[in-house]
DNA sequence: TCTGGGGTCCTAGGACCC
DNA sequence: TCTGGGGTCCTAGGACCC
């Protein structure tokens, strides 16, 4: 097969085992030992060290079914700790741009950077490099997978990580080596296809990313949607995906599962109005407004012999909205549409939608709020949260003693954002 | 006993209008 | 009784990503 070569050249870096390399930077005795790092509630495995990943433990695998090989192994069991991740994640994206011009922070641990203008034989070189001086600077690891397209990008990342030789750097821009690299990633670890159209494509006896390169547009585009053909051009190396910078958000949502069910609307009530609470800071802090508010509530989908009840809807504001008060009076309003008596609920959430810049909020007719004395009230709210700790002020409406606060039984300090919490490790 | 959370995009189908 | 067809907007659901 041809390939098209592109002028551009993309670098796809990740952090290795992200959350578990976070806890280790800290914890140094830990390097060479199993980890796992657990979601909110204790609930499910979300992150695992290399070695806890060849003991057989799952992603996303419920913790309390993977316990008795976790203590058989003295697996350290982490809760998830996302202030410290995201602290350490600044410090890997703040030393990654030092190594290109234009850089996308794609998630909390993963970035596109721009190499472009660089020599193809310096590439693979330049990557090594980036490699040992962020692990040198940040402490944490990393992969770099180079080539001419985004999800080709992916895919050699995928192959730093697999491949001895490679060793964590590959370079796949004109590589003779492109057609074989093609053919040893399996279809359902392209970027973009997921479980159901990996098992959709098998079926029809495409089984790698070289076969779906091959496949048949027409055939492709009559059974499925348009983006999995762009991730066909892409791995034919068209590029249809350029970098973008920092996307405007479209929606902001909060959402938990409970520790215990929860069968009382005035806890439910405390639980939204907290979640809208901190679902708005986040708004304020993006600068933006939403016109529109979610909500959602269900029963737990794996108790089988419970009776269950999911549902959500959403209330249109007539004028764009910021401010924490109103935002909770329409949740409640919300809630009280969908809330139906004697149901165990395991989990409520609150979503942000139709947001708006909040510079451009279209004042209506007939708003009666002083919308400027407001905003001016809720800067000080989160002022104050900022010097005083996160919940430092909150609405009543939240509650003061929540029961449906979540369970982190393993949780480690805040290294970098708390002082109190650093002061009792080196106690 | 114990199963996460936060996003984006696309599409099918219903409501509504002319 | 007979009862079209096309466009648009919205929403719910499902796929994907981390």
């Amino acid at each position: 097969m041809s390939f098209t070569h592109s002028s551009r050249i993309f670098a796809l870096v990740d952090a290795n085992n992200f959350y578990a390399s976070c806890e280790r930077v800290f914890r140094p005795a830990l390097v060479g030992k199993p980890i796992v790092v657990l979601s909110n509630n204790d609930g499910c495995i979300i992150a695992r060290s290399n070695e806890t990943k060849a003991l057989g433990i799952r992603m996303g695998e419920p913790f309390y079914k993977a316990k008795p090989l976790i203590q058989a192994h003295g697996v350290h069991v982490f809760s998830a700790n996302f202030a410290l991740y995201g602290d350490l994640s600044a410090r890997v994206m703040s030393s990654l741009s030092e190594f290109a011009p234009e850089m996308e922070i794609y998630s909390i641990d993963e970035a596109f950077l721009d190499l472009s203008g660089m020599q193809r034989h310096h590439l693979n070189a330049y990557g090594r490099q980036m490699k040992q001086l962020v692990e040198q600077w940040t402490g944490i690891p990393i992969s770099v997978g180079i080539a001419e397209t985004k999800t080709l990008a992916q895919m050699a990342n995928y192959l730093a990580k697999k491949s001895k030789k490679a060793n964590g750097v590959l370079d796949l821009t004109r590589s003779p080596h492109r057609t074989r690299a093609l053919q040893q990633v399996p279809v359902g670890e392209v970027w973009g296809v997921g479980r159901k159209f990996a098992e959709k494509l098998q079926r029809h006896g495409i089984q790698t990313a070289f076969d779906l390169a091959q496949g048949n547009d027409a055939w492709l585009f009559q059974h499925f949607p348009a983006p999995l053909l762009r991730t066909v051009q892409e791995l034919r190396g068209v590029a249809c995906l350029s970098l973008e910078q920092a996307p405007i958000p479209k929606s902001i949502a909060c959402s938990r599962s409970f520790a215990q069910p929860e069968e009382d609307l005035g806890k439910l009530r405390e639980s939204v109005a907290a979640y809208t609470a901190h679902a708005a800071e986040r708004l304020r802090k993006a600068k933006m407004a939403c016109q529109r508010l979610l909500v959602f509530i269900h029963t737990n989908r794996f108790r089988q012999n419970v009776s269950q009840h999911f549902d959500s809807t959403s209330i249109g504001l007539p004028t764009a909205s910021e401010d924490t008060a109103e935002l909770i009076q329409v949740a409640h309003r919300a809630l009280a549409q969908i809330y139906k008596e004697g149901y165990a609920y395991h989990k409520a959430g609150v979503v942000l939608l139709d947001l708006v810049p909040a510079n451009e909020v279209q004042q209506n007719l007939w708003d009666t709020v002083n919308r400027s004395q407001r905003s001016t009230l809720m800067q000080a709210l989160d002022q104050i949260n900022r010097d005083f700790g996160s919940g430092a002020i909150r609405y009543a409406a939240e509650g003061l003693c929540p029961r449906w606060r979540m369970k982190q039984e393993h949780r480690s300090p805040r290294y970098t954002t708390c002082w109190s919490e650093l002061a009792q490790v080196n106690a």
